[in-house]
DNA sequence: TTGTAGGCGTTATCAG
DNA sequence: CTGATAACGCCTACAA
């Protein structure tokens, strides 16, 4: 009768004493630097250990070590493609480098991903990654930067993922740059009157993905915004405003996001007018549905999973002093699908 | 010059010292039962707390309580959206308990996921939640009921999402009745000649929509198997396979999976053959972008967001003794859309 | 109400 | 190579 039956795990003691060693001995034969044991005791252990289905309790030692093997993730929605594509990158990479990843839905409101990251904090994670784009006007950054700073000096890593705008490792998506290649191309492709449907511009990658759009258009082309919500269900509602206003004098839609542009699409679809035919759409990020809707869906490419991926390379690659406000740009590119086959 | 300049955490030594006070003070201060200590005296912790910029470190506190407030959950890929939406649903529910889910990617396989279970035991997580299909035949069955034995004689609560074959918890999913609903609905529709995009039999969740789809058709209509793999890419190659040979006899492909449908969809539609006008489609899980598609796809609405949170609730229901093999039944409904417009 | 001391499961140090 | 033993950061009787 093993302790294991009382209903708690076993320890590294009672694989000691099944082994018949002293904890230390077993200590180094299941994890320490393996070499300094005598085979046969090693075995012992191992097989000690196995007969009682032990596994070493993560947190002690994480308290005996004084380091967990834990990489933070904050989201805004993992339902979101957009973020479920970065959360597989950072899994796999977590994985290769033997970490165990945490996620944490903020649910894009920055108050709630402050009170995330300040009790991620108390999981003394090796690597903090927060994605979503920033929200100017709340007035949380200062304390959002505090508290990561605050985790930094005590030898925590911080990514983030978005844009360059608080004073940390990034990941960057030229939202400004594909936009405006964005524009260009369309331009290139015919079209000239547009509406940009975005959401709030203290959404930052709404607001630069906008300017950005529109910098790119340069005199060229006009533009109508139309302002909604950074959903789906966002770009939806706004294609039924523009309906009920009237479409004669847009030519092509460009939504902020993928999402939105899908629900546009539907919308336009739904009230008899053709995306494709007789409607430009083009969306942002490239997410996987945007070659199964139909017509295939122009957008700007961004490689999410490889942001993911490139997080924790940026995260891990750190001198040691965890000061590195290194900034990896990820390339963005236009990709004309059917939805903008061009006018004439 | 406190502690935190060092590079290191600040302590509850560090706190209590600088609110001149006790650790045990400071401790039932901020976490205890606080009303047992000196109102002056705590705020005099909190302040000295928040000055400190102060996180209790959590695996101190779980090794202290003998307990932790994580939930791990184990998908086989994020980036799928069956797979995140019931992630949100477990991220919500989690979140509304106070619990910090730590997710691991097990990328479809058994090994992958017997060894991502037993490093997961050694977090001490009061629940650990396994969503995605069982494989028959893998040799590791036996190994993951051991080992999430051991982990619930332990404490732990462990719960299933998917179908009822292990000893332990499960919220399922009606795969059988939905698929067997699904049929007869197409029937009803005037369909009579189908094709079945499946994966591998081992793969207990597509076998039994498979065999739920034939049981619905009864004598009533014949189905022609296609073996492929249970993604987007293997639907897009059944349906490639399928228009090689020739599409003369049948009138309705059932695709075990949505993102599979999806795929097949679009080859067909590359291949000039137009779902919903020249052959139906259907597929299971109804996900986000069944109604994005186009023609809107017919599928088998399963609440996933809703599996995720009801298996949050069925493990932090147990009464105690983790024995509660319980088990949750999800509602599955037919939702007949556009891809299937019915023949005649 | 407060402080002291012991313990949680591991690792690391330091003698044997 | 091995075994005591002291940390690690926190909680919780127990005693004051």
């Amino acid at each position: 009768m093993t302790a294991m039956d009382e209903g708690a795990a076993p320890t590294l003691h009672d694989v000691a004493r099944e082994a018949g060693v002293s904890v230390a001995t077993a200590s180094r034969a299941l994890n320490g630097s393996s070499r300094n044991v005598r085979a046969e005791n090693a075995d012992r252990v191992r097989a000690a250990a196995d007969r009682l289905g032990y596994e070493p309790h993560l947190s002690a030692q994480a308290i005996a070590k004084g380091s967990t093997r834990t990489v933070a993730l904050v989201v805004r929605d993992v339902a979101d493609p957009y973020f479920s594509s970065i959360a597989a990158g950072v899994a796999q990479a977590a994985e290769e480098a033997g970490l165990i990843v945490t996620m944490a839905v903020a649910g894009g409101s920055p108050e709630r991903e402050l009170a995330i990251v300040r009790t991620l904090r108390g999981q003394r994670p090796r690597v903090i990654i927060v994605t979503g784009s920033r929200i100017d006007g709340a007035g949380t950054r200062d304390a959002l930067v505090e508290e990561l700073a605050a985790y930094r000096t005590a030898g925590g890593r911080v990514v983030l993922i978005s844009q360059r705008d608080l004073p940390f490792g990034t990941v960057t998506i030229d939202n400004h740059g594909g936009s405006a290649a964005l524009a260009r191309a369309l331009l290139g492709a015919g079209y000239r009157r547009f509406a940009v449907l975005h959401a709030p511009a203290a959404l930052r990658t709404s607001r630069d993905r906008h300017a950005g759009f529109l910098s790119g258009l340069g005199g060229a082309g006009s533009a109508l915004a139309v302002e909604t919500g950074f959903t789906r269900a966002g770009g939806y509602e706004a294609a039924r405003r523009l309906l009920e206003r009237g479409l004669s004098d847009v030519e092509a839609v460009f939504a902020v996001n993928d999402v939105m542009a899908i629900g546009a699409m539907t919308a336009f679809r739904e009230a008899g007018v053709l995306p494709g035919r007789d409607i430009g759409v083009a969306g942002f990020d490239d997410i996987a549905s945007t070659v199964d809707v139909v017509p295939a869906l122009t957008s700007v490419a961004v490689p999410l999973r490889e942001a993911g991926a490139s997080a924790m390379r940026l995260a891990l690659s750190g001198d040691g002093d965890g000061d590195t406000d290194a900034e990896t740009r990820l390339p963005v590119s236009v990709v004309l699908r059917e939805s903008t086959p061009g006018r004439r």
